[in-house]
DNA sequence: ATTCTGGAACTAGCG
DNA sequence: TACGCTAGTTCCAGA
């Protein structure tokens, strides 16, 4: 019998959309805010499911925030006028007060999770876009359009806490509210306030850049005192967007329903949406779109309670409308391209959370990245025009396989843009994946949004080989204001400039469950700034040697200078540098773009056992590389490098077999948890651990981890990480209340056994779902990026080792005692945390912590 | 006329 | 308070 977690798993279609039976899915603190109706969706299950499902629905509701922040909380959305929902206040007691001030009111979403990147779509998306309006011939472009629906454009996207300006807080008080994002990008709706707000911000700030000469006369009026109905960026006119205010927004949302159903309506028959948006002001349309998704669900409750997963999509495909909340994917399905229109088997209103951590391989399937992205790719801004789509080192494009798959059912290939740093795989989000359309583009695709990101959905065809060529992606970067602002956001923006393509698809198995599989590319520095001037490392000639050193490793990658330094590192479980030694650097060989360095000897030549350690290019006080792996053998060992290889990966490499390591080392942790190293337990518990510290006492901790000590985790790399995470709960100490719900998924008949389990709840929200986790829990658990709270805060697991205070409280009693919402968030430190960026971060982070605690008191 | 790009100007925050 | 630096964001201009 399968666990029910398994259930939950299984896509399958148990999942009906019932209103009524929203509250049973969320913890009981949400349970009122579920009471939106248009917004929630609930699954019906056979009463065995329940337990699961609630892990499940909550798990998407909940921890969908692609920060894996908990919807529940990621849901509200501040809007002057709307209700209040008592149990926000429930959850924003414990919250500091900072937090709650800033939310004025609360509303339950559909697409409640976006609330953390509400600019991400539909900024991006819109602009981007134009391929949302220009190309009607696109199938997507009906998608596009109705992302926009996520919150981000809404104004709901109240940033209302300024990381840093304490005034923020107080602002956000509807009215004042601070800083909205200024510009939140330009098309994004943004209210009055928010607009008030705007100036003020530091990078943020919309205005900061040069529209002042350059808008002589009408950049006054893009930027400036931005009426709160003119949009930033645009002229009123120019943007529909824009031209919404608050007011007229609000009624959308509660009327949603009649225009939605226009939309739906409109959609189905028609083949693009652009021309349905056309007259409608954007913002309009979006909020519309938005409801419509949760309308269609309404739409068909009933039929769908059968609960057959295959009835469930057929009905699903039949409504083509397909909403997913959290890890519903709002879908709009537009008749126009052959593979699009047809019925897409995977498409499940429960496919995992795109924070959850899956395996690139699983039985006879492997998600393969045979030709990797650039390192570098500069992302464009909404302001700006595209930058066109992600290109290939040697030219081209990525390219991705499926490999293993005989079927003769297309598949659906997703991407979105994911963070580079070491801690859990998850969506980035500061940047979204942008779809790129014209006459270079041979991939078809579209966007959808899932959780706040966009992820675009490419066809896998058996005709091709289950091979794409992703010609057809490029990277928007939003505003750090925008999102930083955004409540429940945590992390920061600032030199949080690495990415990765992940790549997802979903095959429908024939006992109707689902694997899931996922492969991350390399890092790829999406910033201009960074990309011309930190040294880059694509490739380390070997990545081991005997503890004596001396042998020569050859570097190659980018922005390298004659006088660039080599500086192998090894850090304590604390995150401090236990030994530090700058490698010898062949200056006659040396080329912007190669190394040759001699590997010092490390410290202790005795080792018993390879020890990983890491070194990094400096060509400067803060330009040094990303950190990168390289293990020290025991010098008697014979030389197999047997192998760090799949341990120890280049980050680079890490990323690209992220998934492939991932199973394996997953199966291997299975039978030997108690191997797992301590600090890596800690991962684990940190994962799921307190994500939100309560008060950033931390802060003083942090600055303490001097910028020299980063976390060990951080050296860890995803592939490594994840596996540890994996672990079951009973190894280490994982404490059941601090492992979420989880989920297995199917194991496909035959030998491999349940590859892929999906924590279904967050912790966060259900601290006390553990129940079924630990047992029904198989081997693998595979986190959530940000399991616990409200956001992404992923990024504190690993920050944990190397402060002390935050480690400090055991996930549990944080979790237990009291609900996320306590925890103030805090800004995630920069993606890997290189130690260049420590010290930024560490600002920041005090920045950030004495700001809050000064509104907390306030 | 657009879309891509590469460069660089501007700005805010910080020391 | 002015100055310099850093990094984010916005513009410009050429292909």
């Amino acid at each position: 019998m399968k666990s029910a977690d398994e259930e939950t798993y299984s896509y399958t279609p148990n999942i009906s959309l019932s209103l009524s039976m929203r509250s049973p899915c969320l913890p009981t603190q949400y349970h009122n805010l579920q009471t939106s109706p248009s917004i929630s969706v609930s699954v019906s299950q056979p009463s065995s499911f329940s337990p699961s499902e609630d892990m499940g629905s909550m798990g998407y509701y909940q921890s969908s925030g692609p920060n894996g922040a908990p919807a529940l909380e990621s849901p509200r959305i501040e809007i002057t006028a709307y209700g209040q929902f008592p149990e926000d206040e429930v959850e924003e007691n414990n919250a500091p007060v900072a937090k709650r001030v800033n939310s004025v009111v609360t509303l339950t979403l559909p697409s409640g999770e976006g609330y953390r990147d509400p600019s991400c779509l539909s900024p991006a998306s819109s602009i981007s876009s134009r391929s949302c309006h220009s190309e009607a011939s696109s199938y997507e472009s009906g998608y596009s359009c109705n992302y926009d629906n996520s919150p981000q454009n809404s104004p709901w996207q109240s940033p209302c806490v300024s990381p840093k300006g304490s005034s923020s807080l107080l602002s956000g008080t509807l009215g004042t509210s601070p800083r909205q994002s200024p510009t939140g990008s330009p098309r994004t709706s943004v209210t009055e306030e928010s607009w008030m707000a705007l100036r003020g911000s530091r990078s943020n700030s919309p205005c900061a850049g040069k529209r002042k000469y350059s808008f002589s006369g009408n950049a006054s009026h893009k930027y400036h005192p931005y009426s709160p109905n003119q949009s930033p960026g645009l002229s009123p006119q120019t943007s529909p967007r824009l031209s919404m205010t608050e007011d007229t927004w609000l009624p959308n949302t509660n009327q949603y329903t009649n225009s939605a159903i226009v939309a739906a309506i409109n959609a189905l028959s028609t083949d693009g949406m652009t021309d349905i948006g056309e007259g409608i002001p954007l913002k309009t349309r979006k909020t519309s779109m938005e409801h419509s998704t949760s309308v269609s669900m309404k739409i068909e409750p009933g039929g769908e309670e059968t609960g057959s997963a295959e009835l469930c999509h057929e009905d699903y495909n039949s409504s083509r409308l397909a909403f997913k909340k959290e890890g519903y994917t709002s879908f709009l399905d537009v008749p126009h391209h052959p593979y699009w229109s047809k019925p897409k088997p995977y498409i499940s209103p429960t496919l995992p959370a795109l924070d959850w951590q899956l395996p690139s391989s699983s039985g006879p399937y492997s998600l393969q990245i045979e030709v990797q992205p650039k390192s570098h790719h500069r992302a464009h801004y909404e302001t700006e025009g595209s930058r066109g789509a992600v290109k290939a080192l040697a030219g081209g494009h990525p390219i991705v396989q499926l490999h293993g798959y005989m079927e003769s059912e297309p598949l659906t290939l997703q991407l979105f843009i994911g963070t580079a740093d070491d801690r859990l795989l998850r969506p980035h989000a500061f940047y979204q994946v942008h779809r790129i359309t014209g006459k270079t583009v041979s991939t078809p695709s579209h966007e959808i949004m899932q959780a706040n990101t966009k992820v675009l959905e490419i066809p896998l065809l058996p005709e091709s080989n289950m091979r794409a060529i992703i010609d057809c992606a490029g990277i928007l970067k939003l505003r750090n204001s925008d999102i930083e602002l955004r409540k429940g956001e945590t992390d920061i923006g600032r030199k949080n400039t690495r990415v990765r393509m992940v790549f997802r698809v979903h095959i429908n198995q024939p006992n109707g469950r689902t694997v899931s599989l996922q492969v991350a590319s390399n890092p790829i520095e999406c910033s201009q700034r960074s990309a011309q001037e930190l040294p880059l490392v694509d490739r380390q000639s070997v990545d081991s040697c005997p503890a004596t050193g001396g042998e020569h490793m050859l570097i190659s990658g980018h922005n390298f200078q004659p006088d660039s330094k080599v500086v192998f590192v090894e850090k304590g479980q604390d995150g401090h540098h236990i030994w530090e030694m700058e490698a010898k650097v062949e200056k006659d060989s040396f080329k912007p773009t190669a190394l040759l360095v001699e590997i010092p000897t490390y410290r202790n030549q005795r080792i018993s056992s390879p020890v990983l350690v890491n070194f990094y290019i400096c060509n400067g006080k803060r330009k040094r590389s990303q950190s990168q792996r390289f293990t020290y053998l025991p010098c008697n060992v014979p030389t197999i490098k047997t192998e760090p290889h799949d341990d120890y990966e280049l980050p680079r490499l890490c990323a690209l077999q992220h998934s492939s390591g991932l199973t394996k080392p997953y199966y291997a942790l299975q039978a030997v948890p108690a191997m797992m190293p301590s600090e890596h337990r800690a991962c684990v518990t940190a994962a799921y651990g307190p994500q939100r510290l309560t008060a950033k006492p931390s802060s003083p901790s942090c600055s303490s981890s001097s910028p020299s000590t980063s976390p060990n985790l951080q050296d860890l790399s995803p592939t490594q990480f994840s596996p540890q995470c994996l672990s079951p709960g009973s190894n280490t100490g994982l404490q059941p209340s601090a492992i979420p719900h989880v989920s297995a998924i199917q194991p496909t008949p035959g030998r491999y056994q349940q590859p892929v389990l999906y924590p279904s709840g967050s912790a966060s929200s259900s601290p006390g779902s553990h129940p079924s986790t630990p047992s029904s829990a198989p081997e693998l658990i595979f986190t959530p990026s940000h399991s616990l709270t409200q956001s992404p805060v992923t990024g504190e697991a690993t920050e944990m080792p190397k402060v002390p205070l935050r480690s400090g409280p055991s996930p549990l009693l944080q979790e237990e005692g009291t609900p996320a919402t306590l925890a103030i968030s805090i800004k995630q430190e920069p993606q890997e945390l290189d130690q260049m960026y420590l010290d930024d971060v560490n600002e920041i982070i005090k920045n950030d912590l004495s700001s809050i605690s000064v509104h907390t008191h306030a």
